[in-house]
DNA sequence: GTCTATAACGGGATAGAC
DNA sequence: GTCTATCCCGTTATAGAC
């Protein structure tokens, strides 16, 4: 039957998808695959050239998943506060940490072109697209106009990412929560509707 | 000779930190150390116990260094984010990643309590450092007193560690300097030294 | 399509000579 | 202290039978 075939592949490719996640690519080994997929030898290498094809394979499809549960999020009505909140705090797996950007530490994927690829433009397109959504904030009076919306896209990228690797090291999710506070906290201070009653506003308003 | 005792010693740390910085725990092999370190494999047993003893040294070794180059940068006069913007902006080798925090993506070192500690300690230490120069510049008026110094302390490290994943999947430096420009943008808008220009601050001056 | 056999090689170490 | 030999196992396939 043809869904037999498909539940092969598609059962490699979890697979794989799992153990990249876990282990990165060097390790792990193609045994390690069939295994966690109940599939056979032989029956692998009939369907994958081998270890590079199956992780191919399983990388463009973890990018893919992400930009879509990403973009569900940023889609949604609201201000770009909301949007951006909505999408640092989703639902996230944070000691597991990032399926993508843990590729980022394997000189094996990096240093081939056809495997980087997905990496690297699943970064570029949520960089972009962030920084899109704080544009539109900003054209809309929601920021202080001297934002800016690349870097401020950008640093929060870098905050969720770093905060899985200082989830991961204090083997705890705290860290994480902390840094998500920390960022919004900056940036919330920059929004036009929740003015920090702080000393640069005090003085301002006493001038 | 004992300083050959101590050169060769120090010949197969040096190479087990490169190795492990470049291709981690499981992608280094005693074999590779060898090679590179050009210490014999009798001298390399003799010296260490195996593959995690000589792990534990190179790690061990590397969290401290990091320590004293980030003190050696925290504790030079200046305002919180002065210093904070010096110890970011110092010298890095972007694309190279960060040692301490590759490790993190290692599930054998991870797993490890031994391996894990220096890791953890590094991240917990420089975590609450930098809370501690938030903490004296908001208790010097420096910030607007919202501000929380761990959530922000957190962020900051976060931006870091997550700057040198976008730096590496997009083999470029540019967006883990953007990132930076991002939350120290955000974070120079709460000093008190140079308030913002914005949609907030002009709203309470013409009040 | 899937199975088993085989193989060249590296990983990670131990043993004993020198 | 350092060297070489040896060992067992896993990695990453390929070959050919079924």
């Amino acid at each position: 039957m043809y869904s037999n075939r498909v539940d092969t592949v598609e059962r490699l490719i979890a697979s794989t998808r799992e153990l990249l996640w876990e282990r990165g690519y060097t390790g792990t080994s193609p045994r390690a695959v069939q295994q966690r997929s109940g599939v056979g030898q032989g029956s692998m290498y009939h369907h994958f050239a081998g270890k590079r094809e199956l992780a191919l394979a399983a990388i463009t499809r973890t990018a893919e998943e992400m930009r879509v549960m990403a973009e569900e999020r940023l889609s949604l009505p609201g201000t770009a506060a909301e949007t951006v909140t909505r999408y640092l705090r989703r639902e996230r797996e944070v000691l597991r940490g990032c399926p993508v950007g843990r590729l980022t530490q394997d000189p094996d994927v990096m240093s081939d072109p056809v495997l980087r690829a997905p990496v690297e433009e699943t970064f570029r397109w949520l960089s972009e697209r962030l920084a899109r959504v704080l544009q539109e904030g900003l054209r809309r009076g929601e920021f202080d106009a001297a934002l800016d919306p690349r870097a401020t896209a950008d640093a929060l990228v870098a905050v969720l990412q770093g905060g899985y690797v200082l989830a991961r090291a204090a083997d705890s999710t705290a860290p994480f929560d902390r840094a998500l506070d920390g960022v919004l906290g900056l940036l919330a201070a920059r929004t036009a509707t929740a003015p920090p009653a702080g000393p640069a506003a005090a003085r301002t308003s006493t001038a």
